[in-house]
Formats: structure tokens, sequence, C-alpha cells
DNA sequence: CTGAAAGCGCTAACAC
DNA sequence: GTGTTAGCGCTTTCAG
């Protein structure tokens, strides 16, 4: 009852065969050049054996292992573990394995123990999928680790000399906002994310351009910062209730903060739409069986991914071809759409 | 300005330290038969050069990766998100690299050509982090490919020859049901998961026994089928209201579900909690934000991840030293607790 | 304390 | 068509 606990090695297969190691090597690689009844010979072998190849080995040779290194961040949220998502979807179609980290939280500024992990495990490429917070960005000027891997960023404000796949926040806000405005809602109030997220200040700025376009009022005292979560969101409700009484609409910057909006004006027994226009942003699979079903942005992390994953195999592929890592750096910038729901219409149509 | 595109090998260290490689391979692995300034010089060079020892070359001497495959399914929903950071987690602070794969869907039968990457990638242990839905876990009798890498499996039926880590689905819907009935509600409905989920079916074991245990009704048509989403919870309660007139409270298997239990509720201005008792499952953050909080089970997902990669740790451990696989398998399950919220306070306490 | 030789599993380059 | 040799980057074993 004993079975070979160890696996094969190519040596076994090709002693078990009658052959070299060198045969076995072309059968596996298919190529052309063996005798069809050599070639079945060792098929036969293998199959039997369970024969397979070490990936390791051959990376060893190689010099490239056909592994991306993802680095990414509170993956218990939606939005992140949709762009993972979409990024293992991606990597799986173009052959490509995938080794994840998880920072412990979005500002973490050491990222040398990765880097250097992601080095000495010889990762093809890295896709850099934690957004843009306060000074977490710094390492990348100051690293000169990366030693020419390369590497694709998500979500951040696009520098010439990276390669960076995002979502754009500044359209998806603004698309919020001019829809609550058409709807005729003139007192548009805004719960923003931290503003240490480059994300919150793009939607942030957004609402304010909007409003300021259309000539509507978008003083201090017309926003509150939150901090993505619903229990923020409860707070900054009741602040913007406080300190702006004519509000008839709030432009919250996600879909968890909009939530307790939404709860907020139940309990104050304020009619959703009629007198209090609500958005959100983000489209969290919940957020059409609110009460009213929420208006929000349509923001596909997952396609951020796929993105961010496409672009580093052509990048991979035009560094080793080319033996130069001039591959021009560029930024790709999606489009969102917005969902109009019940939350934010008052104008029947 | 060229710099080096090809990292430095221990041969290219060596010599710049005037050294041999052993004695750079000494110094990487913190031997104390260096001479202390052999040492410094060696370290020295190290920094300069930036040299990174290759994990890849270090793997095949070893025959060991510190590489765990795990595999998931549904990544875009919290709860195998939520079971992914806990193993990113644990992973981390055991030293462990993760290699994640994403199924496509839940009932992939063919798992062939993920087991077959696990082996040629050389990973040390595998993290089945797929629910068992329908016949997915067939393959598991029926597949010598493991090889003897030691595996761990998440949420399934515990079988004696695997371990098994999983949450207490069957408690945690007891806990649910029981809470309701001594909350004085007597027609308890449920909604549940899809059947052939095993989670599914556990919730829903555990709610007709309940019942049953207390003498109260439990029939056919007390329960409708839903797939887990909201959508499929809405259609869920419009039936119940209408084959079940008397239903004084619902036990929804998930919260999204019981989200659309409230917003029917809401729309039949029937009042929760006093005409109808409300309860979920699994605690996503939204909750406690719905109109009303929503009671629900905590179910630590993340916990599971966890405990699954500490446990496999072991395994692996155990598997290098001891030279047999006889470690013996093991069922870890873990018990939920309720959140008592709003949704389901009918006596005030 | 340090170095030389051998080899992990595989493949490229060259023989025959 | 097929085998032999050398070597990917590192560590182990054994000399010295």
């Amino acid at each position: 009852m004993s079975f070979q606990t160890r696996r094969p090695t190519i040596r076994q297969v090709a002693s078990a065969a009658g052959v070299s190691t060198q045969t076995v090597s072309r059968v596996m690689n298919k190529r052309p050049d063996v005798a069809a009844e050599t070639r079945q010979r060792v098929l036969d072998v293998i199959d039997q054996l369970g024969y397979q190849p070490s990936e390791v080995a051959r990376s060893l040779i190689h010099q490239r292992t056909y592994m991306i290194g993802v680095v990414t961040a509170g993956l218990k949220y939606t939005g992140p573990s949709r762009t993972i998502s979409g990024i293992t979807q991606a990597a799986e179609e173009n052959g490509y394995a995938l080794m994840i980290k998880e920072l412990p939280r979005f500002d973490v500024h050491n990222v040398e123990p990765i880097l250097k992990e992601f080095i000495s495990r010889h990762v093809d490429g890295i896709v850099w999928a934690v957004p843009e917070v306060g000074e977490n960005r710094d390492w990348v000027d100051q690293t000169p680790s990366l030693r020419g891997i390369p590497t694709v960023f998500l979500t951040m404000q696009p520098q010439a000399h990276l390669t960076v796949v995002s979502m754009d926040n500044y359209q998806g806000a603004r698309l919020a906002v001019e829809h609550l405005i058409a709807q005729g809602y003139e007192h548009i109030g805004h719960i923003s994310g931290p503003l240490d997220w480059w994300e919150a200040r793009q939607r942030m700025a957004a609402w304010k351009d909007a409003l300021q376009a259309h000539d509507l009022p978008a003083q201090d005292c017309h926003w509150v910062e939150g901090n993505w979560s619903s229990t923020s969101g409860a707070q900054a409700i009741q602040t913007l209730f406080n300190q702006y009484p004519q509000m008839d609409a709030v432009f919250a910057a996600n879909d968890q903060m909009a939530l307790s909006v939404l709860q907020a004006a139940q309990l104050r027994k304020i009619a959703v739409p009629q007198d209090l226009g609500v958005v959100g942003f983000d489209n969290i699979a919940e957020s059409a069986f609110f009460s009213p079903p929420l208006t929000t942005i349509q923001s596909n992390q997952d396609t951020v991914g796929q993105w961010a994953v496409e672009e580093l195999v052509k990048i991979i592929l035009a560094h080793r071809q080319e033996q130069q890592d001039t591959f021009a750096p560029k930024t790709i910038i999606l489009s969102p759409t917005i969902l109009i729901r019940q939350s934010s219409q008052r104008i029947q149509s």
C-alpha cells in the first residue's frame, strides 16, 4: 500500500522508457523531432508515473516564472476583492499564475520586504493594486529595487513615467452630481471619503466643480468627510442635516455611506427622492435593494484589474523581446457609468 | 545611465568580494562560521549590488517552496474574500507565500489542471477554499494527483480522511431560529440558499429542527429556495407572503436575502420587528445600517481561513519531518455567534 | 574559517 | 531522431 511519496523526475521517466532525458523533454515540449513510436512509449510512461515537469527547474533555466506578483489591501472590502477577481481572470487567460500579498493597511510605506520577496521569487511582473492613500506612493521614486521589473499601478494619480490603470473617479462623480442637478435639486451636500485617499479627493473635486459650473452653492459647510464606512456615513449625515438645513440632495462618495443617508432619512421621515435625492458610488450588489433603490455609479473595478494584467503582459513580452525597458509608460483611464434608480428620480421620465 | 537590467548572481557577489560563492551563501544564511571581517566585506558588496538570492534556485535544492496554493471561487462576494483575507494574514505570519487560483464557478468538477499546476510549481500545501456545492468534491476520492501534498479543505461536509475547517452553519442557523422563537414568533418562514450548497442545507436543517423541537410548524410551504442574491430574496419573500399568510418572522440564509425581506416589508407597510421578525446570516458590514438594523449571525469567515493555514502549516512540517503522511486528519468546526439587532427584537430587554 | 566539487530538475547547444 | 555535455543559481558535503 505504500505509494511513492516523491514525485518522479525526468530521469526516472527517461530510464523507464529507455530513452534519454532529452527525449522526454522533447516530448513534454511537443517538439516535432521525435519518432512517433518513441513519443508514444514516453507518453505511456509519463501517464503511468503521473509525471509532471517541475516548473521550478524550468524557471531557473528560462529566467522567467510566468508568475505575476499582486499587492493589495483591504481584501475584505468589495472594491479590492472585485479588482482581484478581474486580475485572477485575466491572469488565467494569459497563462500567468498569481502570487498575492495583502498589506495590513492601505497606507503602508515600507514596501521593501514585499519587493524583495517578489524579486527573490523572480516574478515576471507586478500589479500594485493598492489605491493611492497619503504618501503610500512615495517609495516609487525612492526605490531602485524594482530593478526593471515590469510594473503596473492601479488607482492613483497618473505619473508620466509609470503605467497606471484607473477608473475615472472624477468623471464618475461628475455624472452623479450632474444627474442630481438635472433632477432639479439645488442644494446638494456631499459626504466624501477620507481625503488622504486620491479617489476621495477626485470625487469631491467633481462635486465642487459640478456645482460651481451651475452656479450652485458648494461651501465648506455643505460637505463632511467620512471614512467609507456606513458608520461614518451615519455621523456625517447628522452633521449635514444640522449645518445645511436647506439641503435637498446628497452625493455620498460610496454606497455604504449612501446607505446611512437613506437610513437617516427614513428615521427623520424625510421622503427620498421627493425631499432628498441620494446618489452613491460603486454599485455594490446590495444597493439595488436599499429603500428606495440607490442611484449609483458603476465603477467596474474588475475591469480595472483585467486591463492592468493585459497591459502588464504586453510590457513583460516587450521587455523580454526587445531587451530594453523602453515600452512607453501609459495611463489607462476607464469610464464609469451612472445607474439611475429610485433614490434620485424626482422627475418622472 | 545604463543600469544593469539583470539581477546579480551569487557568483558576481563572490568575485566582487574576493571570496567563493559558499562564503556568500554562508553570509546570506547567517551561518556563524565566517570571519567577522569577511562577513562585513561580503555584506557591503551585497548591499552595494542589491543582491537578492533566488528563491527559485533554493526551492530546487530544498524541494520546498514556502508557497501555499489556494483555490477559491466567487471572490467578488464577501464570504470568499473575507476567507482569503484571513488566509493572506496567516500565511504572512507563517512565512509562506500564496499562489491563488479562482475558479470561474463554484461547481467546477475538472480540477486536474489546477492540481497539475500546483504540483509542477511545487507548492508545499493546498488550501481548497471553495465551498462544497453539488458534486464538486467528488474528485477528491478519484484523484491520486494530490500525491501526498498536504491539503486542507474549507466549508464542506467533514470526512474522516480529510482535514476540514469550517464554520458551524447548523449551529449558527439554530441560534438564529431559537432566538426568533424566544422572541415569541411562532410562524417562522425560511428563505434558504441554493440547496446544492452544503451550507444552505445545513442552515435549512437547523431551521426545521429548531421549529420541530418547539412544536412549531415547518412545512414545505413555509420555506422557499433562494440563490443567495438579494434579487432571489425579493422573489422568495413574495412567494412566502402568499403561501404563508400567518408568517410572523423570517430566517433568511444570508444577509443579502434578508435585506430584500426588509425592503418588501417596508413596501407592504409591515412593521419590523413588531409584525415581522427578520434574521439574516453572515453579518455583512452593511447589515447594521439596514432599516431596521438586521439581527444576524457572525460567521467569522476570515478566522476559518486563518485556522486553515495554521493547520496546513502544521501538516506540512509534520510531513517533512516524519517522512510520513500520517498526520491524523482532523475536522475543525468554528462556532458562530448571534448579533441581536432591531429587526428581531420584539421583546424589550 | 574557507574553498572545490557535485548536484537539485530541467533544457539549449551541439554531436552523431 | 536521439544522446551527450554543460549549466541555470544556489547549497550540501567534504577537504584543507
